[in-house]
DNA sequence: ATATCTCGCATCGTATACGATCTGTGACCG
DNA sequence: CGGTCACAGATCGTATACGATGCGAGATAT
């Protein structure tokens, strides 16, 4: 449960708002799919100015798309906006990393560890979203404690608008899992030299950017 | 005029967002004020449903901060935000300037050039507003084409957020604009002179953080 | 004089209602 | 047979109304 679930004293257009974000999240609702304001507030039992405002929120994040008179709809997505977002986050995680550095105990380290070898186990008998969700928490564990709390929910968002995207595009690129594992451990391993942050940066950068490289060759090969 | 002014056919919520948007950008809202749904609505002859919809987007984006049955405020601001979010338009710029490198033509160049010689000749009869719109300029030309819409997206944003800010903290430091200049001719030789796009991305946020290094040898002087 | 309690007002949160706009279907005409 | 127009259904956009909640002023007791 990586998903931050609703607030519980919450107003009814914030439980909209998690209800809606939610199911985006999971790929119940896909790109392109139409939200309809009176169906979804019949399904919830409100009315549909609350989820006016959900929608409102939800589409300021850019996670949906809203066109006068017509209606809004899960934010369509091409491979470009794919590949733009991991870019982007390969900047927005690399810094936050090399930021969080100082903050990085042994607790969270070994707790990274643990989880790259739980992806480890995985390479076997795979399962794209064990492992992706593991993924997940890796990265969280570097940087979760981000001096930068600002810097920190850019990185969240964007990981929310890619887990959007990775199963409509489907970038899952079949070898790419334990090179993935690898790099993890290069991270790591920089860390616990003590390396200079800068590469510590570069290297979870470079880390995103072979995700798109691989995709890239996976397309067109 | 470097804001963007509401669409034509807009919703009344999309006229009212803008309007408030623009107040906040424009200081005559400053950080704290209050925002009462009724009395916005009232203003500009609308109910307070187009009001509340446009209140949540700015939420969404930061500007502002709801509390539930008390009201909407324009988020407060203190020196850690601040300094946050130079941070993270250190990272933002400095990534979508290298992105830009390949796109950058002779024409954006000089535009950059001629920009920065004019905050030259701001430098004895100072004016810190002029400066400052001129410096957006400066940093919009080197990556306004930035070849990732999205990375360019956050960096406007970004700057959004710093303009409500610069005023109310008043980060300004007398000493801070004769470096800047500077700096940017550094920049501006790095790319003439075909330099790696990691010098040219480690020298735009070298900027920005000797702008964070400067506040705080004020503050602390 | 200070602290606490109570009541009223200001404001928010949501429901309902109605007018405005768009989309798609079917008839009509060239 | 293809294209255009008109109408109907669906959906959105906003106004109004009312209940819910929190804050502050005034009264009361110590």
């Amino acid at each position: 449960m990586t998903e931050t679930s609703a607030p519980i004293g919450a107003s009814k257009s914030q439980l909209t708002y998690h209800w809606i974000r939610e199911r985006i999240a999971r790929q119940e609702f896909v790109p392109g799919y139409r939200l309809v304001l009176g169906t979804i507030a019949e399904e919830l039992g409100v009315s549909v100015v609350p989820v006016r405002e959900a929608v409102r929120r939800l589409e300021a994040e850019g996670l949906v798309e809203f066109e006068k008179n017509v209606g809004a709809r899960v934010a369509l997505v091409d491979e470009a906006d794919y590949l733009n977002s991991v870019e982007t986050l390969a900047v927005l995680e690399g810094a936050a990393t090399a930021l969080s550095l100082p903050q990085l105990g042994e607790a969270e380290l070994e707790q990274a560890e643990r989880l790259n070898d739980r992806m480890r186990g995985l390479l076997e008998r795979f399962d794209p979203d064990e492992f992706t969700a593991l993924n997940h928490e890796f990265h969280n564990a570097l940087h979760l404690q981000c001096p930068n709390p600002h810097l920190g929910e850019l990185v969240q968002r964007e990981w929310t608008r890619l887990s959007r995207l990775r199963r409509s595009i489907f970038a899952f690129v079949p070898d790419r899992a334990p090179e993935s594992v690898a790099e993890h451990d290069e991270i790591l391993h920089l860390i616990r030299t003590d390396a200079d942050p800068v590469d510590v940066e570069l290297a979870v950068r470079r880390h995103r950017r072979r995700t798109i490289e691989a995709y890239r060759r996976h397309r067109g090969g």
